[in-house]
DNA sequence: TCCGTCATGTAAATGGTTACATGATTCG
DNA sequence: CGAATCATGTAACCATTTACATGACGGA
C-alpha cells in the first residue's frame, strides 16, 4: 500500500494555495481530520522529498521563518494523474467492535458502559459535523464547497447511524 | 498504539475454541473481516510469542500437521483485563474521500464514476451482511450470537448509509 | 522575562503487509 | 500424477507515530 501523504499535500496546496508544513497540518486537522490526517513525522520528510522531485517549491518566506510551499506544474500533473485512478479500499480496524465480538467474556454492564461511551462520541461528532457544514457554507464559496460539504455529510450520516445503532444495542441488552 | 493482534487471537480461541494459525486466519476472514483481520505475517509470530508467555498452549496435533492452540488460564485473565479497558478510537483513512475533497481538480465525470464504484461496493456489502446475519441465526446459538449480530448489524447500517450518500452525491452532480 | 504558540526537523520504535520458501495432503 | 488447498514460517520492506530537540516570535 503506497503512501498517499504526497497526494494529500499536493491536493491541499493546489486547492487551498501555498502553505507551510505547519499550516498544512493545521489545515488537515480542521478540514480533513475525519478521513485524513498526517503527523509532522511524515509531513516534513515528504515535503523535502516533494521539493527534491520538483513537485513543490518554496515560494516566499512567511512570518516566523516558515517555509511556504506552492505546487509546481509537475506536481499538478502528478496530482491529477492520481485523481483519475480508482481509490483503494481501506481495511479499517475497530477495537470497539472486536471487544463487542468477545462480549460473552465480560459482564454485560461493561459492554453497556463502552457502548454508552461510543454513543457519546458519536453524538458529539454529529454536532461537530453540523458546525463544520455551517461554517463551510458561511466562509467558503466556489466549486470546492460542494465537494467539501459532501465529505462532511458522509461523516455526519455515519455518526448518526453509529448513534442509532448504540441505542438499538443498549435497548437489546436492557 | 499497542498491537491488538494478541487479543484478537486470545478472543477467538476463547469464544470459538482451539484453533491452528491457519484456522484463525480463516475464521477472521469469515466473521470479523469487516472490522478486524490479520495477515500470516503478524499471526504466526504473535502465536509464537503468546506460547512463550504461556497465554496459549499447543493442544492436539490436528490433521495435516497443523498445530492447534488453546487458551490457558493465564491467557484468559489477560483477555478479560483487556475487555474491561475502554476501546481506543481508530483514525481511519479514506482515499475515496480524500480524492473527493480535491474533486475540483478533475472532471465531474471521473468523480461520478468513482462514486458509482463506491456505491456498487456498498450495495454488495449490504447483501453480504444480510447473508451473514441469516447464516449466523441459522448456525449459531447461545450468548455469543447476540453480540455477533450486533457487529454485523453495524456493518449493514454503515453500508446502507454509504449507498444512500452516494445517491445523494450523484443526484447533486447531475 | 516568561509563557504559549509557531515552526522545523529527526531518530527510534512500532506495527504491519507482501512476497517468498517450503512442503504435506487430498481429490479428481 | 497434478492441481488445489492446507499449513507454517520468515525476511524485506514500508508506513507511521512518538518523542524529542531546537529555537524564533509575540504578547502579558
Amino acid at each position: 500500500m503506497k503512501s498517499k501523504t504526497r497526494y494529500a499535500i499536493l491536493g491541499i496546496l493546489k486547492t487551498l494555495g501555498p502553505k507551510s508544513g505547519y499550516a498544512l497540518k493545521k489545515t488537515m486537522a480542521e478540514s480533513t481530520a475525519y478521513f485524513w490526517s498526517e503527523s509532522f513525522g511524515s509531513l516534513y520528510p515528504t515535503l523535502a522529498q516533494l521539493e527534491k522531485e520538483g513537485a513543490i517549491e518554496p515560494r516566499e518566506k512567511g512570518a516566523r521563518r516558515s517555509v511556504i510551499y506552492s505546487i509546481t506544474a509537475k506536481g499538478s500533473v502528478e496530482l491529477e494523474k492520481w485523481l483519475f485512478l480508482p481509490a483503494e479500499e481501506s481495511r479499517p480496524r475497530s477495537e470497539m467492535l472486536l471487544k463487542l465480538f468477545f462480549s460473552t467474556e465480560r459482564p454485560k454492564e461493561v459492554t453497556c458502559e463502552q457502548l454508552r461511551a461510543f454513543r457519546a462520541r458519536a453524538q458529539e461528532q454529529v454536532q461537530l459535523f453540523k458546525q463544520m457544514a455551517e461554517q463551510l457554507r458561511k466562509s467558503s464559496s466556489g466549486d470546492s464547497l460542494k465537494y467539501w460539504l459532501m465529505t462532511v455529510r458522509l461523516g455526519q450520516l455515519q455518526s448518526e447511524v453509529n448513534f442509532q445503532w448504540c441505542n438499538e444495542c443498549l435497548e437489546e441488552l436492557r
